[in-house]
DNA sequence: GCTTGACCTCAAGCTGACTTGAATTCGTAC
DNA sequence: GTACGAATTCAAGTCAGCTTGAGGTCAAGC
């Protein structure tokens, strides 16, 4: 079992240590114990943070993450709701290949400005039956807070 | 001109009041005036608030939004931006990809743990070169601040 | 044995995008 | 003319996800 200090965890991940204090604080990752005062990490702990990178680049926020995690710190999510989310995934997905068309479009019109391109109005009605809703910050949806494992 | 006002405009848009209120004092949109108390918004910036809405959805700060604007009011996207955020999406989208393929495999693999998983170790291999970098809140860039008209 | 440098803790700060609350002011309907 | 409801202002609060700073501690290398 390769053991790791905070630091080479930090560097190799790509996480800025204190980044790395903090995930341990809401219970997100969790250390072996210590070398002196120095975090030691099992080398699993850079898999997690893959996750949890993928998982913030998907929109996910940090407690629905560590929602997906079991007792044991292993990914552990009933089946069913992963099915779910993996069809949010595709949902938003398509909803991300829509906007990156619109800009591309945008970007490439020959029009003078964009409110005279008919393809523009039109990708604009389109757009404008989608509500405003405010979410504060990032994620779809926040719900438990992440426990602190006692 | 047909002249709203700001109850109407929220229910329209879908945006709170506060929003509304939020939005003007930056700067980003802008009332006719008041009648009593209550401000007066052009039937226009209906349009103006679902071209905010867009651009929120494609990963645009506020103050980038108010950057597209001309001085008229006008939208005036530079289109190298619109590239750049376009293929920022494409990125976005193969994460996201990505991510649905773990979660769907997770969610079929009959392995005991999904560490054990080769195929899920292969996909964490894939996503794990990807380096995490903190960004403050939302938005790949902050940049400059919105500028309330003199 | 001393220095060095990376780590530690703890509280506070920051960013963006709003919301909330208290106290107030209107226009309109009765 | 008065009550009502919706809007107003302003300061302050909220949220996530960290970072920063001051002051302290430790293991390893010389």
């Amino acid at each position: 079992m390769r053991v790791l200090d905070i630091g080479e965890v930090a560097s190799r991940s790509g996480a800025a240590p204190s980044t790395l204090r903090y995930y341990e604080e809401i219970g997100l990752i969790a250390s072996l114990g210590r070398h002196g005062l120095r975090r030691q990490f099992d080398a699993d702990v850079l898999l997690k943070l893959s996750l949890i990178a993928m998982g913030k680049a998907a929109g996910f926020s940090l407690d629905e993450i560590a929602g997906m995690f079991g007792r044991d710190g292993r990914p552990d999510i009933p089946r069913g709701q992963l099915r779910l989310r993996a069809d949010e995934l595709q949902r938003q997905m398509v909803e991300l290949r829509t906007l990156r068309d619109v800009l591309r479009h945008v970007a490439d019109c020959p029009a003078p400005s964009h409110l005279e391109c008919p393809t523009f109005r039109k990708l604009m009605q389109a757009a404008s039956h989608r509500k405003l809703a405010y979410r504060p910050t990032n994620g779809p949806r926040s719900g438990r807070k992440v426990a602190s494992k006692p």
